[in-house]
DNA sequence: TACGCTAGTTAGTATTCACTTACTAGCTAA
DNA sequence: TTAGCTAGTAAGTGAATACTAACTAGCGTA
């Protein structure tokens, strides 16, 4: 849509520039096309489900005929799986991943925990109907699912389990499990997200930063090691 | 399945018991069909979703034709709605509420967080296909979903939220952001058991007791006014 | 100008879906 | 015996669904 496409012509002689206001170009590149169909798709499949909706649907959306999805795609399930393919290619996250590793060899715990809960509120306030999806998909059991949790989750686990780790090594954290603290961290901006968008739950707004120095805060604070002595339980109970 | 059905005849005296060995009776009670539609209509609309399930596909695994379903309810949807009925129903949290109060005027800390975090991880773990119907409703929007919401997380939100505001009240607790913090609370048991079942995710699994033990002692710890000077930020954003 | 390619159309098809109609077996009780 | 009720069935119905076949308009180019 951003990019200009390959042909340079912008309309047809015989059809006037005028007799069709605002409607959408007639005809399209086929890369174009495509990437409208799947664009639509994202969104129609993360309202309703993939068996919620309907091919003709999304043909209608995008002001063509049924036919053309099926040259595009040959499944409806084909059509289904280009859209993580092309929110593959699209994802850019190398950026976040450096200054991850940058924050964490600096043992900058405050920084690393608002970073790495500031970037899960965004990518969900970002790209929510792809959220959507993702839990769509593993709710309804494609294989997209594993995916999902790979993707969006598991990277961040590992990440955030081996980090904890190390600090509880260091002394820095308590005895606490890190693959137990590495999900809560992750849980708390993003099943705020989550029913903040599913439910309208405005309860608790605020700009990202805001939430997720909260969120950091409370985290940090349940973890790091006290000054004083400890009044908890000695030795938490290791379940991995 | 488990009540004995009102009539007491087993077998019709065409048909020998034998001839049909471990199949199904044929006949059964109003009511106690009912009661199985429903019970067979929730597992498989919390796997697939709504528009995922077919009616004679539930009628199929009754062992009744497909027009028994609707000799019970006028429509799909209405069996839809019949499920959270039964639920609603069967639902006694009473005992949950009570102790849940006892332990928020006693001032235990400790026991009123574990108390909550192990009632969130048993209720997935126990009634898991509920807890996926109750997500399919909120992502497909019925309008169950509110009622997920309410039923499921707003009580909890609004009770956790009272009791730490007032022990942020109390000097008890640092200045977290009561809202924030209940949800943070909150999030770290149901989004684990949720990944647990959802993708396998067996990285952090044991004893309810044994998981809500950690999790309270992190979170309490994160919100508990520190007996040395403080570290963090004066005043953490109040966002709500 | 004719050719070939691509993006598009219309009008299907077979199947599946939620739901209905018309009927029956088996029980109870007047 | 017969009438009425309930739990059940077989066999549909019209609409919707994923997908196809056959064709066409428009454009660049040999």
């Amino acid at each position: 849509m951003t990019n200009a496409p390959p042909t340079v012509s912008t309309a047809s002689p015989t059809v006037s520039t005028a007799s069709r206001p605002a409607a959408a170009p007639r005809r399209m590149s086929g890369e174009d096309r495509r990437r409208q169909i799947v664009r639509i798709a994202m969104r129609r499949f993360s309202e309703k489900g993939f068996s919620g909706v309907t091919t003709k649907e999304i043909a209608a959306e995008a002001g063509v005929s049924e036919a053309i999805i099926f040259r595009h795609f040959a499944t409806k399930h084909d059509l289904y799986a280009a859209i993580l393919d092309q929110k593959m290619k699209d994802a850019d996250a190398a950026a976040f991943w450096a200054r991850m590793r940058q924050l964490a060899a600096r043992r900058d715990d405050r920084q690393f925990f608002e970073a790495i809960m500031q970037h899960i509120i965004e990518r969900h306030r970002a790209d929510y109907s792809f959220q959507r999806l993702l839990f769509f998909s593993a709710l309804e059991g494609h294989e997209l699912s594993e995916m999902f949790f790979r993707l969006y989750a598991r990277d961040i686990f590992d990440f955030l389990g081996d980090y904890i780790e190390t600090r509880v090594r260091e002394g820095a954290f308590r005895e606490v499990n890190p693959q137990v603290a590495a999900r809560s961290l992750f849980a708390m901006p993003f099943l705020q997200t989550m029913f903040e968008q599913l439910h309208g739950d405005q309860t608790v707004t605020g700009s990202p930063e805001a939430l997720a120095g909260d969120y950091a805060a409370i985290f940090l604070d349940g973890v790091r090691r006290r000054a004083t002595a400890p009044t908890t339980r000695p030795s938490p109970a290791r379940t991995s």
